[in-house]
DNA sequence: TCTTAAACGAGACGGTACGTCGGGTCTTAGG
DNA sequence: CCTAAGACCCGACGTACCGTCTCGTTTAAGA
């Protein structure tokens, strides 16, 4: 057998990751580049394009890197709080606006569609099965209509993040996701009868 | 009096508009350059440059111009079939996703928040009016619960169309904008008792 | 006489000039512009091109104003002295070298062959009349060889000026100039035997 | 020891030198630009920026590589016969003067003191030093008085030929140069007794 | 332990587009 | 008709990054 390729430097891309994100919270995602990372970092821009087809996919390994949202769903016993507490996690990849990783990859895999498979399966998807485990244990338990739909709930939850972050209305107050908590749990909810 | 100042172009005005929606239809948002524009329009970048801080700044005003999304709401007696024609509008603003200059413009203002500023106050700010006027009315007339949150309303509809958007899994079918709707209406209809 | 059409303003055409002459003295000639001539006089860049076909032209205008060199030669009775008189009047035009509108002038005459003419018809030809005039009177009276060529003098004398400016070497000093028209005048004398 | 840098591409440099000419002598130096030499060399502009800092540096450089004059003195025996060799080989870096570099650069260098100062040292002052190296053997032949002063010689020789340049006036035909040599030397030459 | 092939830093390269500047022309309205 | 104001098309400027491509130089696996 032939003697074996060298191996990827455990340094270099730790290097440049950590530029990365520096570079990301001092300027922003729109004015990363590449260039100032290879600089930064100490490391040859070859050695970036070697890894990674384009700066989002570098920005996406730092996120996947640093997301710290359990993929165990939390069970406080109330619904509401742990919708909560998942939807206060997301939140907080999306703080602050300006300078986020989080939404200057949302903008990117807007034109990416590449890039936003990506996202979906490395970040959002785990995150998804959390959030549904945790609203079927609920439809188990009866605190949900058992014909309410999880993918709608999804949306309802979620959507208002998005559609706040896009226009720049800043992220929900708690009482603003309680509200919100409460209508979308009432849509859920099994009519009295 | 002084002598009055040489006039715009209007003529101008309309070849950069429609050289840009030519453009972005054929190559989408993210591969829009002022220079095509220009070229396309037969117009010097100057006189882009003078009338328009940036490229979202021009596919803005071209949205503005082009947007045929009724200002007055709608009102066929049932309610939801209203919502449902105001979401179609918007839905068909964002569509086809690769090439619409709504989406492009959504990306840009995700980093730059004079240009969210614009796109708020132009498009969506007259289009919410117009939304909260028709539900307002079914309040009025007890069709929803005196006590529902229009806000958290707007973003129980609205909301969802960004999330699908961000990850590219398309725009909800006419039967989900249904499930949609009908979940959304329950979060905000009384409990009957 | 008919209530006339408009005639060409004086004012402006004075306004254009002092402008010119401003902005040469504290930019100096390369960056000297049409704009900014416009700007300082106010005036419209229109009635510039209407009366002079560039920027050379202008700033030709503004030298044949100002010029002070006499047309009439000089006659102190000693024909050194008077050649000094001369050459001083000419470095005098084309000092300080990095403001003159003269040297910038000449420069601009380099590659423009009609400014070239108009140049050398208006200012140049005039004064080199002068001075032939002189030599003429010196050589009649005996003073120089009288087959002495009087182009190949105002080659000698003339020329190491427009040497020296090319390369930035600084106008020659008096003594520098003594030592120059001596050498010359030995050029244009007739042998001793 | 550190890695080393990348290194400068020869092939680039010629072909950008190559292309420079071309046009130079296409459309002459004044209608030359960045973008049209970068363009026929098959060259981004970076490039040239890279290694030039303005556009008279390229054709300075041109002009080096193409120089012919012969750093060694010519000596034929006959003095006359010497500075006529000199004199032509100036005159032919000066023609024509519609598309001759050479005299592109000179125009420059009157508002560049850098560019007049690469100039000097690189082109100018060596075929000075050989200038005056003939005519100091001449000295010490005793053709030319002792106490003549060659820079002054200098100009009287060169300088002419800038002075009818500027003025477009041609360049010196070979009996005008043979007058114009008879002179100088006379002005240089012991005077007979 | 030595060989050797890959990964590496450095950075030059051909490109594309940027946003700005000034040129010279044209339009509008006032005098 | 001349003028001030200034918009217009045009073309070049010099800069910033892109993604690719040598260059030598580590460096670590396997012979």
């Amino acid at each position: 057998m032939a003697p074996n390729a060298a191996r990827r430097s455990e340094s270099s891309r730790k290097a440049i990751l950590a530029a990365t994100a520096e570079l990301c919270g001092e300027n922003g995602y729109a004015r990363l580049t590449i260039e100032a990372i290879a600089a930064r970092a100490g490391v040859s821009k070859k050695t970036i394009y070697r890894w990674w087809p384009s700066k989002g996919a570098v920005v996406l390994e730092l996120l996947d890197q640093t997301a710290t949202i359990a993929i165990e769903p939390p069970d406080s016993g109330d619904l509401a709080t742990d919708l909560r507490t998942l939807l206060t996690e997301v939140i907080g990849m999306l703080t602050p606006p300006e300078t986020s990783p989080g939404i200057g990859l949302i903008a990117e895999a807007l034109h990416d569609p590449d890039l936003a498979r990506e996202l979906r399966e490395r970040l959002i998807r785990p995150r998804i099965a959390t959030f549904k485990q945790r609203l079927r244990r609920a439809q188990d338990a009866g605190q949900l209509s058992p014909d309410a739909d999880l993918d709608v709930a999804l949306d309802l939850l979620y959507g208002p993040l998005y559609h706040r972050m896009v226009f720049h209305l800043g992220m929900p107050d708690p009482s603003y996701l309680d509200s919100l908590i409460a209508h979308t749990l009432r849509a859920l909810t099994p009519p009295r009868h």
